[in-house]
DNA sequence: TAGTGGTCTAGACCACGGG
DNA sequence: CCGTGGTCTAGACCACTAT
């Protein structure tokens, strides 16, 4: 009764390959160790490299494996817990948020960011780039969108553009009452230049976190931060150590 | 200067063509409209088969398409954004969570399950499978684990297993205190029976939300959610309309 | 039964990283 | 330079869905 699956289905051999691979990462390698190449596992497990790399990719997308071009496969720690929720109610910039500066300019948003930050699709507003690394990695890229509007006392005491131009333009944002924030998670791919920031290829993917910031009845600022989804847990509460989850398939009834 | 980077390097085919097929879907093709076939469109595109599918890989990933076996290609319509953070402090099953219990057994959780439940390793535990639904569409399954402890005064009142059962144990769940909950959320691929309930097959990214529930200093339940990555944009602030993102390369500089 | 996407193979060549 | 993973090909067969 209930769900009695005996499974006439014959398991993909891929499926079945990141089965046993799962298991032998838990029970006969440690963390940062190398793995054979792929040409090796696929002969010893009698299957195309094709079909072993399915396999691999999956692990990769779990974050149990780290696979980099011209060094190898190895073995990944658990994932990083990154605070995403923590510092509520607080502007972008402030005190010290994880982020860093990397540059700014003033530039046409993209036409869903004019649209959200209720902006003419053609008026120019501060874009702000920033990253933020975790354990001496890079983790996360962002693109903040400061409408003109919200720095309005910003002068031309800096460059143009610059890490020091953002700092300028995040300082001046705090002037502002923060009313409210409003966030969403989604599944990405990375974009070339967000790919090369964060060490992966294009495409990888990226947990895309869009957080809107409210003042003055308005959406003030906008932040698109884009995580690498191997490495990084985003965590919203206080307590960023948690580990639930890495079980293969661990119900039967 | 800068990242004044010309490229020498050949971009990739697969890449190429997610960018020509995602301009292809804005301009020519509207939400729930059927693509050629796979063999069509690589024959088209002069590429071969295996190629065209790291494309549509992608942009299934990225929730422009839908693939089904046995009937093809769609187009997707957006996201929907699926409220996670909204009903802060308050106790799975309250009022009407937007979850739908399916079923309830008792039994001993998985290691990871345990040692965040601060239980010991076998001791059996309520398990509670809640699903979801949206736009009459499953977008996510949820394992609720409850230490015996935390619905003390859960008797016999039900059949030990079903729906009923489920429940009888969320109605109980509401006597205690909550005194706070914790978030996080991670990349991941769907299991078998997970896939099934969510029409996807296995192996199909997800992202899985888990909350901890504290209630009299401890743990008191811990929910494991599992949405569909491609279906879904997970919400935490009031406003659930948002829609930002898919813009294919929007950056020069 | 016909047509779709999903899996798999056995090759080939390329881009990258490190000796 | 060599060895690694990344890309690509041209096939084959299978599982599923609709008719």
């Amino acid at each position: 009764m209930g769900t009695t699956q005996l499974e006439t289905v014959p398991e993909p051999k891929y499926w079945h390959l990141k089965t046993v691979l799962t298991e032998a990462l838990d029970s006969e390698f440690s963390v940062g160790e190398i793995l054979p190449n792929e040409r090796d596992l696929a002969a010893r497990f009698g299957v195309a490299r094709a079909t072993l790399r399915q396999a691999l990719e999956q692990l990769e997308l779990e974050g149990r494996l780290q696979r980099r071009r011209g060094v190898g496969t190895t073995v990944a720690p658990p994932r990083v817990g990154v605070a995403v929720g923590t510092e509520q109610h607080a502007w972008p910039g402030a005190a010290s948020d994880a982020w860093q500066p990397v540059d700014c300019d003033q530039a046409a948003p993209p036409t869903a960011v004019a649209k959200a930050l209720e902006t003419g699709a053609d008026e120019p507003v501060h874009t702000v780039r920033r990253s933020r690394m975790s354990h001496g990695q890079p983790v996360a890229t962002e693109q903040l969108y400061i409408p003109a509007a919200s720095v309005p006392d910003l002068t031309a005491i800096d460059a143009p553009s610059g890490p020091a131009r953002a700092r300028a333009v995040l300082r001046e944002l705090q002037h502002l009452t923060l009313e409210g924030q409003d966030r969403a998670v989604e599944l990405g791919s990375a974009r070339a230049d967000d790919a090369k920031e964060l060490d992966r290829l294009p495409g990888s993917p990226v947990l895309v976190v869009t957080t809107r910031f409210f003042a003055a009845g308005r959406t003030a600022a906008l932040s698109v931060a884009t995580y690498r989804a191997d490495t990084c847990r985003l965590t919203f509460g206080d307590s960023p150590d948690v580990e639930i989850h890495h079980d293969p398939e661990q119900r039967a009834s």
